[in-house]
DNA sequence: ACCTGAACACCGTTCAAGT
DNA sequence: ACCTGAACACCGTTCAAGT
């Protein structure tokens, strides 16, 4: 029995837009439209546009912690870890030149609630987190200070790879770019 | 004689909002009433919201290359010359935590009409242009390619580190991010 | 040459009203 | 519980009309 959940339905919709276009140009008429409801019936399930983009950024980063925590568990390697994670960004940019959802949100900074910004600040938190635990496979918990550095290091490197490869609509920038940090050791 | 020209007061007023909030935030009654006329006669000076960013785009590259050139003219070591690269884009972020205006821009990459598209294209040239030129002073032109993929990583990094920052809003968040790179290798 | 007011089809949001 | 139509103040754009 497939009850087409509209809530559901919206988010779906909601996210392939928001990763396409950004904060500012969702549109919940044009949502609705592509939904089969009207704007009226979005805001019903999503009072604000903050509130719709809040609940989108939050499922976004507990999906990419379970993806990572279940990478981490079948695989103590850390180059191959380090390979799947970069391929969680570059997945998006194939899928519709689409940007990671955090990526786009940042730039849109200055636009967002407060609830959007509380779920792209522990999105940071959660990739940074995961980074450390592959970077620190197999150390013996010694230099936390210069690890927690990398972690970031490689999260920022990693969207602005992702910013300028959208930019050039090709995914080989990407990886050029993406290989350029790993022969420079800014990935393992 | 202070000749306020209209036009120019424009584009003194967009830049600011364009860095701030991007290009779909933009908006000519926001930016018309804070320039004191209607948005119809912002509209005789750049007849669509494309015409505008687009001027902006194209005088954000060319304020730039003058810019660098002038550092390469005045300097020639190569780890001045990237420290004050770096610090154009810090600069953004101490201002009002405002962003790379081609950073910002290509977040919004899937709305942007073609000649903002075409600036934001010619902006990462130039970039990775000066950005050669610096890292092959003292090499007797060698390995081009290298050197190439090289410049297009920095780019990338700092565009990166930015987007990161600006999510933080916290400049520490930028220089901590551009140092570990320049431990790493990435930058010279 | 430069500016304006009015109109058009859009936007997020609210709310009383329907089922 | 879920959806809608109508209204509000916004938006970019166009254009005839003013100086």
């Amino acid at each position: 029995m497939t009850t087409t959940d509209t809530r559901e339905t919206i988010m779906r919709a909601a996210r392939a837009m928001l990763q396409n276009r950004g904060y500012n140009a969702l549109s919940f008429r044009e949502l609705a439209a592509e939904v089969g409801v009207k704007s009226s019936s979005v805001h019903y399930h999503f009072p604000t546009k903050g509130d719709l983009a809040a609940a989108l950024a939050r499922r976004y980063a507990d999906d990419l912690v379970v993806y990572l925590d279940g990478l981490l568990a079948a695989s103590q390697d850390q180059q191959s870890c380090i390979r799947s994670y970069t391929g969680f960004f570059r997945a998006a940019l194939l899928k519709d030149n689409r940007m990671c959802l955090a990526g786009i949100l940042a730039a849109e900074h200055a636009d967002l609630p407060v609830e959007v910004r509380a779920e792209l600040t522990r999105f940071a938190e959660v990739n940074v987190r995961w980074l450390v635990e592959v970077l620190s496979l197999g150390k013996s918990g010694a230099d936390t200070e210069a690890v927690q550095r990398q972690a970031l290091a490689i999260y920022a490197a990693i969207e602005g790879a992702q910013l300028v490869a959208r930019g050039h609509g090709d995914v080989a920038v990407f990886d050029q770019i993406i290989e350029t940090y790993r022969t420079a050791g800014v990935l393992p």
